[in-house]
DNA sequence: TTAGGTCTGATTGCATCCAATCACAAGAAA
DNA sequence: TTTCTTGTGATTGGATGCAATCAGACCTAA
């Protein structure tokens, strides 16, 4: 299970993939409208493959369209936001728990070595990235094909609002995150299954909450 | 939430519908291949409009698109089946739990009366329609943007595997389905959303371990 | 001033044509 | 016989042009 590139040859598929990688790194900021003729100049191609490209961002979420109006990066507003948590909390344990017997030494390794570098980062752009990287390296040895597709949409979709509600977290926040993937870490080397669900499923729900008191 | 239609003037949408209800009342059926002129003829129209409904399906999880190769309609082996009923066990309580404190009266008699219609049922044909009828109108209440999207494309593509593999369940299984709705209706009906969780989750867990036994 | 209607430019949706790619069959070599 | 290569038809991907639709400006009437 891959949750990080994806190499199509098709151009719509290249297409889809760089626009992804603007949504997701911030340059286009959620409620943006997005031009079929512009995107089509700026790739130099023609709105047949732009309009597929635009399909499949709609398919992850990433993107809204309205018949006869337009598409826009998604907005959520922060009930979304908590409700896509919320089915975090639920879903990712059950795919930790399918990973974890699967986990290969060399992959361990990898989540040891980003562990480190998650609790030495610094700006919070750091943390985000790595975090985001230790969470879906544990996830790597599931062989799902719906639940990794399900997973991997609500990251990307929680992304730009991660970066926005997690400019107001604590200093706090931190350090309870660093504890939380200490634990993980050690019931994931250790095959807990039932420990590694408990302590996954209290950091989502605990982030959740603390984005939800900050956030009012 | 209305998890039921879906009215878009576009053609693109129409024959997205079209094709949904085909693939849904099982005519066309899993691994079948889907060729775009021929649709195109069939419908009227040009291949565009084509190539975009067969890309919503995509996303609806109904149609597998290979670039330069083709569409199908999804297959899943029993593991996939399986594994989507590990993520309903997990995903379809917390929907119902959003749902059951917005449950309208109206609502309630309907699923009373839906009810009454499932318990009577004697085709497997009958039987699976209402289930999925009583089973979604539960989750009505909720007013969520993400989680309904997941449900019921879990529920579209595990269709034609329920009408496959309930042909095959003992009468035992209809007796214990009766037993659970009942109880998850009076559940629903103290809103009592802890126990209903509870009842929803063993209820699709003893489905998959039941259709787990039957199949090999 | 404000509500409603109409017009127009911008943009999307669809049709048609051509190019790119693939799958499969037929043939050649071992 | 088996395996590899090559070529050809079928099918998908992409480009272009036109029609349908929408949003916003402008105008008119109350």
């Amino acid at each position: 299970m891959v949750l990080v590139s994806n190499n199509d040859s098709a151009t719509s598929h290249a297409i889809a993939d760089d626009l992804k990688d603007r949504i997701l790194e911030g340059k286009y900021k959620p409620g943006m409208r997005l031009i079929q003729d512009e995107l089509a100049i700026e790739f130099k191609a023609s709105r047949s493959p732009i309009r597929e490209a635009l399909r499949m961002l709609e398919a992850d979420g990433l993107v809204t369209i309205k018949t006869h109006s337009g598409a826009w990066i998604t907005e959520l507003d922060f009930a979304e936001f908590e409700e896509l948590y919320q089915i975090r909390e639920r879903v990712e344990p059950l795919m930790l728990r399918l990973s974890i017997p699967h986990l290969t030494t060399k992959l361990i390794k990898e989540l040891e070595a980003t562990l480190e570098k998650l609790n030495e980062a610094t700006t919070v752009q750091q943390f985000l990235k790595l975090d985001r990287e230790f969470h879906l390296l544990t996830y790597e040895g599931a062989a799902t094909s719906y639940l990794g597709e399900i997973v991997q949409r609500m990251w990307n979709t929680t992304q730009p609002y991660r970066r926005r509600y997690s400019q107001i977290l604590e200093r706090e926040h931190f350090t309870s995150a660093h504890l939380e993937h200490t634990l993980l870490m050690k019931a994931i080397k250790r095959a807990d299954l039932d420990d590694a669900e408990r302590i996954l499923y209290g950091h989502i729900r605990r982030t959740r909450l603390e984005l939800q008191d900050q956030a009012e």
